[in-house]
DNA sequence: CACACAGTTAGTTAACATTACTAACAAAGA
DNA sequence: TCTTTGTTAGTAATGTTAACTAACTGTGTG
């Protein structure tokens, strides 16, 4: 039951030692042996052997020298962002989007495909083979130095297990098709839902960055959060928090699909279209509901009203979610993103007077790269330094 | 910025080892040397260098030979429950109960007492003293083997700065409580909510016991509930986690009190008490109002009508609260409890039609005594295993 | 039935490996 | 000359493996 140890668990403490020192690295840019040692209560001499160690592995380089402060200069260092590489795709719809990055999440390239729909799961994975073959070349990056990939899709997926119990996109269901695709690609591969990607995302590059208690609200064909509290990633014990489509806001008779929430299915975008279906037929491809009904709402009473009805049942969504969960930050993301700042005023005004403690309100700001960088950073998250320091 | 660590992090690793030992007898009751040594990578010199020193400091305990499994008995260690106490104290109304325990969490003696009304800060505090000082003289207990005390009071509390900052039952407010009375009673002091500490209590030894994410849902005055996600406490950025009492639940206008939420105002006892008052005038002191109105439900049809409308309310806000939080059990307490078979099954019907995941629903299974047995392992999980190891 | 002996399990001792520390020193600069 | 940076050398702490003692089970034999 037992992790195996097989040097004892001095070893441990060297690798947390380790960690500590580049942590100290990646957080300082750069930063001397003696900074280090300042900063990390080990001392100097164990400093310098775990450095020189870690500059061996290709981890960490020396770039040069800084400013001295009275005495000798100090050999400044710097994390080897290009040591390894990883990759993220994210399924959208009927295309795929892939990227390459270093590890301090910059793409060094992209990749992006229309798929033919319906999805055909196998070709699904030779699509994902040859974007990431083309990424590699495209890159100049060696095979051996991807660290994994991270994978994100519309639809229902167990994390944990590595499971897609539901995606019409990529024609993945049921099945661990996170071991059939590592099998694959020879790499290991996380796969989570897009709404915990573009979470995860935001929250390390976007909006969520300085925050300890993050939810991502998202208004698209459905409604979702990704919830981020306390520092982790929080899944519920089915993997099914967040799933606030099915809060019990709107009209609870009335539902016609039994499987979408009460929620959602009146103020998701198909519900709001449902209701806007008056004056809202002539939709043209591509373009933003929320964007269109805010136009008609300027002359037309019936959309303003409508809208002024949309705004306040995420508000009452909101205040929900605050009330339980009392986040420093909430992100508005898919088409929340389009209200504009009357709205935005409006909402939090409501806030105010329903709840104490009103966080801040905001829109994601990483647009469609959202997801992607989450990809990339789920594997940077489940491979931490620890992995590379392994390298027995 | 560091936590200063004099002799190097080895003693670090010792410490972890102590621990991972202590928690291995603590989860079997009693075990052999060798047995922990198969459990826990570490080696058998390892651990018997460890429990060596364990049994010097009073923390464990040989008491006796186990069975021959084919060769030498073992020597069987056990936990010294009685090494250490701890104590505990809840503010519920006017009285002040306390207790003090072993580290199993046993009460070893208890006391009680009224507080006199309106409460006086300062005499609140000697009470407390007061009431410790019997506590140690009826246990036997030598002061300086307490560990120290968990206070659990109705109100505001910061648990991380120890302030309190609404109390009218212990007439706290504002100032840095927790370390005036850690300066009186010369003990560590935890401050917590009411709620929380009986969230705690449940969570350890009640309808809690064996889940990871735990929802404890309050009904009394107010409307409140403690959260537990992945075995951790969850607080909120401002410690204001858990006011569910603000959900947008009921009528949103016609809110006389704004400091109270929404949901709470029609839906706590007091507002449930506004909405029967035709019927329910008669009650007297001490019993309970859910219990009245089960009893008027049967002949009389507005209470029956409202009764429906307080369940199928309180069901919207456990559906939220599941939505967003996909917890494997929600707890009910407070007035709640007095919901009969019946009621509890409706709401269960409520909650599989509108999501996914209905978690357990069950009762708050300890009664009164929650809340001093959460006081008391709030202190326990403050000073965990750790502390004690730290008597260097 | 007594008893020797092999096999097994528990716990300890001894020698060794790892890792971080302190102290002292060399290098480089103000 | 005094500082600051980085390294070298010796030491202390802690855990490991290997080997040993202790204690018990079970079995075959006189």
């Amino acid at each position: 039951m037992q992790a195996p140890k097989k040097t004892g668990n001095s070893k441990l403490v060297k690798k947390l030692n380790k960690e500590e020192v580049l942590q100290q690295v990646v957080l300082h840019g750069q930063i001397s042996r003696a900074d280090i040692s300042k900063q990390t209560h080990l001392s100097r001499p164990c400093v310098s052997a775990l450095v020189d160690e870690m500059i061996q592995e290709g981890l960490l380089q020396e770039v040069g020298m800084g400013d001295s402060k009275g005495g000798r200069k100090p050999i400044l260092l710097e994390y080897n962002y290009q040591a390894y590489a990883i990759a993220g795709a994210i399924f959208e719809g009927s295309t795929l989007d892939m990227a390459i990055a270093d590890m301090k999440g910059e793409f060094l390239a992209r990749y992006r495909k229309r798929l033919a729909q319906p999805a055909n799961g196998e070709t699904v994975i030779e699509d994902l083979a040859a974007g990431l073959d083309r990424l590699l070349r495209e890159s100049g990056i060696p095979r051996e130095r991807l660290l994994g990939m991270g994978v994100g899709l519309q639809g229902v997926t167990q994390r944990g297990s590595g499971t897609v119990s539901f995606s019409p996109s990529t024609g993945w269901m049921g099945s661990p098709i996170q071991q059939t695709i590592e099998a694959r690609l020879g790499l290991p591969v996380i796969i989570d839902n897009d709404v915990n990607m573009m979470t995860l995302g935001e929250y390390v590059r976007g909006a969520g960055v300085g925050h300890t208690n993050v939810v991502y609200m998202y208004v698209g064909t459905g409604i979702g959060a990704g919830i981020i509290l306390d520092g982790q990633f929080y899944r519920g014990s089915r993997e099914a928090a967040g799933e606030i489509g099915f809060m019990m806001i709107g009209p609870v008779h009335n539902r016609p699909n039994g499987a979408s929430g009460v929620f959602e299915t009146h103020y998701s975008i198909p519900g709001i279209q449902e209701q806007a279906k008056g004056f809202l037929s002539d939709l043209q491809e591509g373009s933003s509901v929320i964007e269109e009904l805010i136009r008609h709402a300027k002359q037309n009473a019936e959309a303003k009203e409508l809208l002024a009805d949309v705004y306040r049942h995420w508000a009452y969504g909101m205040a929900n979610i605050i009330s339980i969960l009392n986040p420093e930050i909430l992100i508005l993301s898919g088409e929340m993103v389009h209200v504009d700042g009357e709205g935005v005023k409006q909402i939090h005004e409501w806030l105010r007077e329903w709840v104490p403690e009103v966080p801040n309100l905001e829109k994601a700001s990483l647009g469609e790269r959202a997801g992607l960088i989450g990809a990339v950073h789920s594997v940077l998250e489940a491979f931490p330094f620890t992995r590379l320091l392994d390298k027995e």
